[in-house]
DNA sequence: TTGCTCCTCACGTCACGTGAGGTGGC
DNA sequence: TTGCTCCTCACGTCACGTGAGGTGGC
């Protein structure tokens, strides 16, 4: 007794759609049909569909199947190709789920850059949003050294930075500069490579200082980059001096 | 100066496609335009696309990344589903990798089912075909067991039936029949579920009966079947003679 | 005028899934 | 007549990719 759609889609451990999938395809003979149009499957379309299941279940795209069939064994490149495609796959998965575990440990946004999820909940918007870009503009140990910095920023300078409105009058500002200079200093000594990060870019150099410029100063007020900048210039003119005493005026 | 989309895609390392797709979606906000049309992006869009390339690229359907990025880090849950289906398809693209590495060890037939390469090359078509249909029919130890029996198959009796043609004659078949009878009788004594395979069925009984017969029937030509059926009846009754010795006549 | 970049539909890809609308025997 | 199974289009899904056809400044 022959089997219908139904039953073979059963027997073989898959849908009806599959089977219909696969005789549009051309992948599956189309049986003899009963008076009624019924189709009648015998046990040479329930193997052929079970060697087709088997090579799509190893992730051979269907149109390759017909050739891999075809050849008895002459066609070991194909499945090398998929096991080239399937490995790398893994470790992209692998790290995933590696990503995951860290944003889930540390309590971090998900969407929470690798390395950072740690640091997140520490961060400002406007530093959030800033380490986002630095995934794109630098490589992976000037990412571990920017994750340091924020670890190590115990004073909170940064959190009094976000803090500072648009308005904030001469006094204030002068005073957050003066605070800003020996953290900026310091991290100008303890990662040189700040003053000169051309080694450390992932793309072109221009390019990337042109990124990160738009995006401080899109990502903060007047009076945040009016401290920004002076404070910058300051702790690299403190650095400049310690290297070169003579230099110092 | 704001950015094209092909610079946006470049500096988020994605596709213009992609940044399009997600303006269609509603993902990314649509930017200002020139006078021309142009799109103009800026910062936040950057950004924002950088944090939807994250979650995306964390295996987060594009459908909940609204919500997840809406709601700040209280929803764990959704990384834990991803997380959970990743686990999965890394089982199974594992899986998928030991078998490619079996069918490429044994240079078998790339559909040859899972645990059959190495005995792939000593199989008829009409062995291999049924192979296929055990896995469907048979748990994992029945499968065992037959690939045991496969391995132990020296003295090359299945060739001889598969060699059988349809109009050999009766001396030829009786031979056969003589020949076949102690292999048969011994595996019906070293594997007894094969007298009852009730428990190793992994559909209904009738149902398997029914495709496991179909599938020999199909497969095989009147005198192969012939050969076999009296062979199985005679292996069967000389097992019985030597379980119960009164019994025999 | 030619090249280059941008734009917007519309349709294609991959491996099926999902209705819609109809048929046939109990 | 009602339920059940089968059938064939046609369209939907997911996350984009691929042309087609047109525009605008150098």
């Amino acid at each position: 007794m022959p089997w219908s759609t139904r039953e073979l889609a059963e027997l073989a451990g898959t849908t009806v759609n599959t089977i219909r999938h696969y005789h549009r395809l051309g992948l599956l003979e189309v049986p003899e049909r009963r008076y009624n149009g019924y189709k009648e499957y015998e046990t040479r379309h329930l193997v052929s569909l079970l060697r087709t299941r088997r090579l799509a279940n190893l992730g051979v795209p269907l149109s390759k199947i017909a050739e891999i069939s075809g050849d008895a064994d002459g066609t070991p490149d194909a499945l090398r190709e998929v096991d080239a495609e399937v490995q790398e796959r893994i470790a992209h998965l692998q790290q995933v789920r590696a990503d995951i575990a860290g944003i889930l440990r540390d309590d971090a946004p998900a969407d929470a850059p690798a390395g950072f999820t740690g640091v997140a909940s520490k961060l400002s918007d406007a530093d959030s949003s800033m380490i986002h870009i630095y995934t794109r503009l630098y490589d992976q140990d000037a990412l571990d050294d920017v994750r340091e910095m924020i670890e190590n920023d115990t004073d909170g300078v940064n959190a009094e930075i976000d803090a500072l409105s648009a308005d904030a009058d001469q006094a204030t500002r002068d005073e957050l500069v003066e605070r800003l200079v020996p953290t900026l200093a310091q991290r100008l000594i303890d990662y040189p490579w700040l003053s000169d990060p051309a080694a450390h870019l992932a793309k072109g150099e221009e390019a990337s200082r042109q990124t990160f410029a738009e995006a401080v100063a899109e990502l903060h007020n007047p009076a945040q980059l009016d401290v920004l900048a002076r404070a910058s210039m300051s702790a690299a003119e403190r650095v400049r001096e310690l290297r070169d005493p003579e230099s110092a005026h």
